[in-house]
RNA sequence: CGGGGCGUGGCGCAGACCGGUAGCGCGCCUGCUUUGGGAGCAGGAGGUCCCCGGUUCGAAUCCGGGCGCCCCGACCA
């Protein structure tokens, strides 16, 4: 942590940025054992957000929430061939329970496919009963050997989702029409944009038949994977018998999907709007998304402005926002402009006694436009009238913003190896080039940059024009594909 | 799991080379004065110096062995 009061500018040290901003914007804080964290109520207030968002899109696409057990027996996972290999290093097991060895180890669930398929195994029985549709909100742990706070950490917290499916079609309608509902999520609730696609071989899902992504650019030009959907195929539904008669009385196997975001996602939203004096919380995730500070020098003044400033947050709150009084009175009105800056609270409104004698308050954004006024005086009506307009318009700004700076920073159409090396090891970020669909050539550039191949971009991400030539040598390209360092 | 760094009040650090029983800044508590960009003064609380062992009259300091954490690389949402 810096000594002094502000953050590290992120041009200095972007990775010591990001832990003093999430340390000092108490989103999250370690925890004793390596690599866990706690989410702080500033931080888990936007999982919340987040949270109800995408269960309402989940139900409203049909989807229901139901819960599956942490322990999973080990043999469940050692089901799946590629599932187990996937996960196998990174298994935490209960070996001992009850003060006695168990005679089968328990894995504490690193994802859930196994026990859900194999109860959706005993509650699947015709045609009838698909397509299965649940969720389930849940934490999950891996043993990473490196750590970040939200973006790896040994335990996170997720939503899961598991579908079952009559047929590959619907299975495969089900995995991009979750695609395409995380990348709404992300663009208008993180104001992150996000390029979907499809991972090759090597970076899909340990026992997919397809994974498809939604991989974001950071502001250090490094991508990071936000959201992940599965084309299972019947793999498990063999390994579980999942298993249903069809409409000609003839059994046959399930097709299933998978599907998870991740508290990650307040990474991503800490990477992607941050700024050196601290996070930037978009307003529709904005636990607070005004604050609204007292400024009282005398008692006398105490006892009417504080008043008014409660007054205030019950117009905002009537207006449908989510406002604070900082009435706390230990701390001067600077020490709480700077705390709620760093915790990226949108607006702020200070109302002092020169302020009340004429009827005003003054709004202070967050993020202030170019050549935008830091405060502005309003009468206060005005104030409370214009928040929800200056939130929307906020919201809306942070994703263009966010989106700009991706482009600029995205190369289409290399076609020399020369380049895709020079641009991952120089000024980074997202490149496009043709590929084979060797895996040599994935192996070559991650040799080379350290980069790893994001995805063949979907539809609304190809370019014009895509190279015909493979990046890694003369082989014709078979697809377009997106390059960078990953987080 | 390899390479580097660090473990000293809540946080950030000094002290170590040269052994003599612990100090600074911030924070915290109490009181008074304060309050429009990180308040001031006064008083105060708080430390098995990561752990175990050794050397020594005496160890935060020297020696040996552990453990933990952070950073950089290989694996991963």
């Amino acid at each position: 942590m810096a000594k002094g009061k502000g953050l590290t500018p992120r041009a200095v040290d972007f990775s010591a940025w990001y832990n003093e901003a999430v340390q000092r914007a108490e989103l999250a804080d370690h925890a004793p054992v390596r690599g866990t964290m706690v989410i702080r109520p500033w931080g888990y207030g936007i999982w919340e957000r987040m949270q109800g968002a995408l269960d309402r899109m989940f139900k409203d696409t049909g989807h229901e929430n139901a819960y599956f057990p942490l322990l999973i027996p080990m043999n469940f996972i050692e089901r799946e061939k590629e599932h187990v290999e996937g996960f196998k290093p990174e298994l935490a097991v209960v070996t001992h329970a009850g003060g006695k060895e168990l005679e089968e180890p328990l894995v504490v669930r690193p994802t859930s496919e196994t026990i859900i398929y194999a109860m959706y195994a005993k509650w699947v029985q015709s045609y009838r009963d698909l397509p299965l549709l649940i969720n389930q909100w849940a934490n999950v742990m891996r043993w990473e050997l490196r750590t970040r706070p939200f973006l790896r950490t040994t335990e996170f917290l997720w939503q899961e989702g598991h579908t079952a499916h009559a047929t590959r079609e619907e299975a495969v309608e089900e995995t991009l029409g979750i695609l395409a509902l995380y990348r709404r999520f992300m663009e208008e609730w993180v104001a992150l944009p996000v390029v979907t696609g499809r991972k090759s071989e090597s970076e899909k899902f340990a026992g997919a038949q397809e994974t498809y992504t939604c991989e974001a650019m950071m502001q250090d030009r490094r991508a990071l994977q936000a959201g992940t959907s599965h084309h299972l195929g019947q793999s498990f539904a063999r390994q579980f018998g999942l298993t249903f008669q069809n409409e000609e009385g003839t059994e046959s196997y399930a097709w299933n999907t998978s599907w998870g975001v991740t508290t990650r996602l307040i990474g991503a939203m800490v990477m992607t709007h941050g700024d050196d004096r601290g996070i930037v919380v978009p307003p529709k995730l904005a636990p607070a998304q005004v604050v609204i500070v007292p400024i009282s020098p005398t008692d006398a003044d105490c006892s009417v402005v504080v008043p008014k400033a409660h007054e205030v947050r019950e117009r905002l709150a009537t207006a449908g926002l989510r406002a604070r009084v900082d009435d706390r009175d230990h701390l001067s009105p600077g020490a709480k402009f700077y705390e709620w800056e760093r915790k990226g609270v949108p607006y702020r409104i200070e109302i002092g006694p020169r302020d009340l004698a004429r009827g005003e308050v003054v709004l202070v954004p967050r993020v202030r436009e170019e050549g935008g006024k830091r405060k502005e005086f309003l009468p206060e009506k005005e104030a409370v009238a214009g928040l929800p307009d200056r939130l929307g318009a906020l919201q809306a700004a942070l994703l263009e913003r966010a989106q700009a700076r991706r482009e600029r920073h995205t190369y289409r159409g290399v076609e020399r190896w020369e380049e895709l090396v020079e641009i991952l090891n120089g000024p980074g970020g997202f490149v496009h080039t043709g590929w084979s669909g060797d895996p040599a050539v994935e192996a070559r550039v991650k040799e080379a940059t350290g980069g790893t191949l994001r995805c063949m971009p979907g539809p609304d991400f190809g370019s014009e024009s895509v190279p015909k030539r493979c990046i890694g040598g003369s082989e014709p390209a078979e697809v377009e594909v997106l390059w960078a360092k990953a987080y």
